[in-house]
DNA sequence: ATATATGGTTAGCGACAGCTAACTTCCGTG
DNA sequence: CACGGAAGTTAGCTGTCGCTAACCATATAT
């Protein structure tokens, strides 16, 4: 199954996001992403390698099982630091940011214990 | 100046730690940094550049003010969030890597909003 | 029906970060 | 003194991730 990178968490999630508004092409990824069509282009093979996602004839990029389970743990992170930077009176916009450079990289200890710290806080509310 | 990566940091910062107990040598770096000795070499020849550290004749290592700087702010971050994960409950060792992991990407808002929730739980105790 | 624009793809480049192999330099010890 | 080992260095390879230029396919509009 590959190493998990930051950058495959990055696309899926875009891709699990897009694909709730419509059909995912790789040309939106790549202006989500700040980076060209070709770029895209090469590493979406890689990811049907991988088995996170499938393309049928129209180009049209879809999660497999795996890919959304990846995109959805990845997006699970991200709103539980972002929700908790943000009740400790970190911006919204500067929450997001930081949220999506640490999303990648806590170990299930320190989730756990983020997780717990939320909770009380919002119970606090 | 040019831009303070991970990378930059990491070396810095142990730099900076093993300076504190003798000369610094390239090949110590190697081995604490789980990389091999030409690595090493050629990054530090970046770091002079950079003008982070200097090399005498004997090849020993010196922090220059700015490297000392980066360094330190980076330990400070380090020291900072390792404190808060064991406070909420993460094993020492887990935390001290998770943080090396979180602690080159916060914004300042966040490093003063984690640094307050560390304050407010070493009161409570 | 043709022209234009949009989007996918391929090829080839550069920077970065690691590696191995091989050379040098130096230092200590026999 | 001569030799062996440890550390620094150089050259050249790999893999990743980005880019541009160029090409192809399609679809839309005139």
């Amino acid at each position: 199954m590959k190493k998990i990178t930051e950058r495959r968490e990055n696309y899926l999630k875009l891709i699990h996001r897009l694909s709730k508004t419509g059909e995912v092409r790789g040309a939106d990824l790549a202006t989500e992403l700040n980076v060209k069509r070709p770029t895209v282009c090469v590493y979406l093979k890689r990811l049907v390698e991988y088995g996170d996602i499938t393309m049928d004839e129209l180009h049209t990029v879809h999660l497999t099982e795996q890919g959304r389970k990846i995109a959805e743990a990845t997006l699970d992170r991200h709103g539980m630091i972002c929700s908790l930077l943000k009740t400790l009176g970190v911006p919204g916009e500067v929450a997001a940011e930081d949220a999506c450079a640490i999303e990648h990289n806590i170990s299930p200890e320190t989730y756990s214990a983020l997780k717990q710290l939320l909770n009380e806080r919002q119970k606090c509310v």
